[in-house]
DNA sequence: TCAGTTAAAGGGCAAATGCTCAATCACAGA
DNA sequence: TCTGTGATTGAGCATTTGCCCTTTAACTGA
């Protein structure tokens, strides 16, 4: 145990190789490397990290561990504006994706989290790649949403973009048929298959919501779906608190393509605040998400509850 | 910077592969060996080692016994960098003075070694001390001195600093009268009787001595010095081979406080390498110190020739 | 705008490290 | 004394890490 010590100490603290501590000490290589082992696992050694982030990476990883992901990042909330943090780490995340020089589909869907993180990020050239919207990008009125973020993004970055130049969710059946054979909306949703990732945020779904107050939903859509159970919806699709897609007349007129259940491509999505908790736990639950960017509150809430 | 302590997090404290933080942080492999390196070097991640080694213990209370001192500590350093061990020790120190909720006051040094000290040091904040600079910090040429430790210190822990704005030595002893009624000095002279403990280094007089390379001293300073008969010093304040105060034309011109000896107030020395152990063995002769920390080939000398 | 300068990224390789496994050793019980 | 049991050791090898060096990107000043 002394040895051990020894060994850890020369080892992390003088930085010698295993190889100098095992002639200091005159035993084998392989004993030397026993000890430096020993001396982490009976905590003779200790690491520590003095920096705020080291939390967040805690928390990084248990969210990762927890639900399964491919992909998390935790910010550390200081200050009131949550989205603004959250804005940085989702623009630190696109800007490795199009990074990329060979060409790229990438799919995104809307609201004010995403749009801070389009407006963060440093602008990059990138013609060769392609940028969906997942989500139609009229409000039912005909107006385009202020929070559409493919155009935002194809426009920074000189991308081509494929908006679907319909509402969230057509009038009618037979409307959705109709717009559906509109060569544009036929088009983004093929590319949507080859889509590397898909960007989104988690909507909750409760009165006033963002859905229903951007006018993408009225009363009597966002009562129907609460009667059906709707918690969140990921790129308009509502689903229930596990996680399930909900059935209901609304959905079947929807426009968008609905996300597979576990997803077929990477879906992350960047969402945090109180309101949304419920929604982004949910939608872990269901295993709709192969990645999540959040807060430390969220991740520390999420990681309670589950 | 950020990124450097995600990965000291996830390799040394997760036990990751740098392959699998580079994944997890989506960079190539190499960035990430380099964040962990960085990590390192800047000091994000610390090492310590929480164990008594007998060995070492066996020397700390030789020292304790045959120096009649009441803190000792022996680090088991063997290395060519005997500082930055002797850092790590001295930071666990210091972290035990620094811990105390009641206001004190701590005067320091200044050195390289001490300087290292604070750089291992864990931040945090104690706002209700003040840190003293017991030498002057300036050199002959008005430049701050970049081994000033209490500057640092305050730095790190938010306490109150009181730095001596003046050269370790006055031109003449007129100007060291003119200095000495400055309100600063005067306030940093008198707060060093109220000190709760001092901790300094011990240098070496002798041609090309740090203290003359700094540029403290010049070469005919240091030369009257050694042909007064001196060996060491302790806050810029001259002893010889038995730890008893040189009487010179310098001395009369010093900007600090005489440490008194025996000491007034607990004063614990940093200082190791077989350059020092004539001058940490003479300063102990003379009574001059409280506590020690060093190396262990520092301590097997000095306990062999004493 | 463009050449010159500097910093950063990644490929590739040698050194360091971690791990498996067979050999050895210590020891208890017959 | 012999033998079985289990722990310990070090050789050998696969993986991981550190570092050099070339390439690439970014920036600066004319």
């Amino acid at each position: 145990m002394d040895l051990a010590a020894k060994a850890g100490w020369y080892y992390y603290i003088n930085g010698d190789t295993q190889d100098a501590i095992a002639r200091k000490l005159q035993v084998s290589r392989q004993a030397a490397q026993r000890l430096v082992a020993l001396a982490v696992s009976e905590k003779l050694i200790k690491f520590r990290l003095d920096h705020p982030i080291a939390e967040c990476v805690a928390l990084t990883e248990a969210l990762r561990d927890r639900f399964r992901l491919d992909y998390a990042d935790v910010t550390p909330d200081d200050g009131p504006d949550v989205r603004h943090g959250l804005g940085v780490a989702a623009a630190a995340y696109l800007e490795q994706l199009l990074a990329s020089q060979a060409p790229i589909v990438l799919g995104f869907g809307t609201g004010r989290t995403l749009r801070a993180a389009v407006e963060e990020l440093t602008p990059i050239n990138r013609p060769q790649h392609r940028i969906l919207s997942l989500v139609g990008n009229m409000t039912g009125d005909g107006r385009a949403s202020p929070f559409d973020v493919a155009v935002r993004l194809a426009d920074r970055t000189g991308a081509q973009c494929y908006p679907m130049p319909t509402p969230v969710v057509a009038g009618s059946i037979a409307e959705k048929e109709l717009l559906l054979t509109q060569r544009s909306v036929e088009t983004v949703r093929n590319l949507a298959t080859q889509a590397k990732a898909f960007v989104v945020g988690v909507g909750q779904v409760c009165w006033n919501a963002p859905i229903q107050a951007d006018g993408f939903l009225d009363e009597a859509e966002v009562g129907e779906l609460l009667d059906a159970g709707a918690v969140g919806e990921l790129i308009s699709w509502p689903f229930d608190a596990d996680g399930a897609w909900i059935k209901s007349g609304i959905v079947d007129r929807l426009m968008g393509t609905r996300p597979q259940a576990p997803p077929a491509s990477p879906t992350i999505a960047v969402a945090g605040g109180p309101d949304k908790t419920q929604a982004i736990r949910a939608a872990l639950h269901g295993g709709l998400l192969t990645g999540l960017i959040t807060d430390k509150a969220t991740a520390e809430t999420l990681l309670k509850g589950a």
